[in-house]
DNA sequence: AGCGCTAGGTAACAACGTGTAACGGACCGG
DNA sequence: CCGGTCCGTTACACGTTGTTACCTAGCGCT
């Protein structure tokens, strides 16, 4: 688990069998991450609260207190992913796991190598949750009578018609517009959109692909094309989205 | 300005002239943020140290200090967005803000609705800088001897040939490699591609477009495509990435 | 102003990528 | 063993995307 990243992940066992807890401390710690073992939900927020905890074990059933009761307050009020662990194995418990906020609900008895798979796959998902499993945005951007609703990847027309953008003309929107007023040159939209195009990266100029994308996307929502408004041309660098937006939660 | 968030913007205006400095706070905080007036490099500091800041607007000549080498300065040290202000107009002014790291640079005098939207910019920027300004994740992961090189957006074979994956056999290939270990529906994939497709909303089943993509992806990185050991199948349910990865940075 | 150069707009084309439909095999239930 | 569902696979058709080519607009130069 050494090549998991710089910093060395620091997971909180929850059980209150003393023997499992010794059990999974020791095997996570032989695989490179800093193990700290607890009982309790105070001795969780006590951790939570002395240090990072970068992920949480939680096991389902801990004498009177509930596992699924702690995940559920510890999802209200933090944002630290957690792998449920039980005995348990029906459908519905698991779904119970998942309602609570889980990341992953792994059954006991358990592969320990597995386990070691689930908790390396959750922590990756949280350090790039952003990048790759994509977070979308959930907001609405306004501009000049358009509506650009990042949820659902649509664009509204003035007159409130979805129009018919292409997928790469939605990423050059959308690239335009999380950098509105700020001129991007061709190689920044490129490098955006992955344009890895065959005659882009062994000439020194980008191909001209990117001029039509900008086109296209110009004859979609300009008034008029040849006077664009909103996709401006910056002679020399590259475009800029040029009117002003306005974003609203949905 | 009020759109830009929950959160309201605290901006730094650093300006030696109190005319100056006293016409941007006020202007700022009629947009609705919170605007702090400093004028040296000592009151940066202090208020780096005792607060939030989201954005420092700083004047490039301040006295005997300059205000390229504070920008150099921050830079090494914190990660806030900085925008040169300078009655210099000259392209290798310019040039020397950007090169210490500045994020824009706005030329005295100025229209103050450009600098309110140069900031909303900057603001909007850095908040999400890592969803549509797409950071892009510079690791290379290593499964079963083939390579993925997340900076070029480039697959290896373990024979160290490049392959060639079409755009979406990418992304599908980074949803899943992101997931590893962790079983995705179609409707989850479907979600991270965006796809939209003509059958896919409509139907309560999202299209075969999912499975056709996973077929093309095998039938380039499987050895085996009939008996898949990278990307199976979880019947029923979807796919996974089911080999280990090993990550590291370039 | 006139000239020429370069950058950008645009039309047409060709190639590729991608979703759908259709068929067949695999798996799982009774 | 049989039926149904789910999935793999082939074939196909359409949309999308990059390129080439040509033209126009902008800009510096003499």
């Amino acid at each position: 688990m050494g090549e998991l990243g710089v910093t060395i992940p620091r997971i909180l066992v929850v059980d209150d069998d003393p023997e499992m807890r010794n059990m999974m401390t020791q095997f996570l710690r032989q695989n490179g991450s800093i193990a700290l073992p607890a009982a309790t939900e105070f001795e969780i927020t006590r951790h939570l609260e002395t240090g990072r905890i970068d992920l949480i074990l939680l096991d389902v059933m801990l004498g009177d207190e509930s596992g699924l009761d702690i995940c559920r307050k510890l999802r209200t009020e933090q944002d630290v992913p957690v792998i449920m662990v039980s005995a348990l194995s029906a459908d519905n418990q698991r779904m119970a796991g998942y309602e609570v906020g889980a990341d992953d609900y792994i059954v006991k008895p358990f592969n320990p190598k597995l386990l070691l798979a689930r908790v390396k796959a959750v922590l990756s998902r949280s350090r790039r949750s952003s990048s790759l499993t994509h977070r979308r945005n959930t907001k609405t951007y306004r501009f000049s009578g358009w509506t650009y609703d990042a949820k659902r990847d649509v664009v509204l027309s003035p007159e409130g018609v979805q129009v018919a953008l292409s997928r790469r003309e939605m990423a050059l929107l959308q690239t335009l517009l999380a950098n509105q007023h700020i001129p991007l040159t061709r190689e920044e939209i490129a490098e955006a959109l992955d344009v890895t195009g065959d005659a882009a990266q062994s000439q020194e100029r980008v191909g001209r692909a990117i001029d039509m994308l900008v086109a296209r996307l110009r004859s979609k929502i300009e008034t008029d094309p040849k006077d664009p408004r909103i996709l401006k041309t910056e002679r020399g660098t590259g475009y800029v989205f040029s009117v002003d937006v306005t974003e609203s939660e949905t």
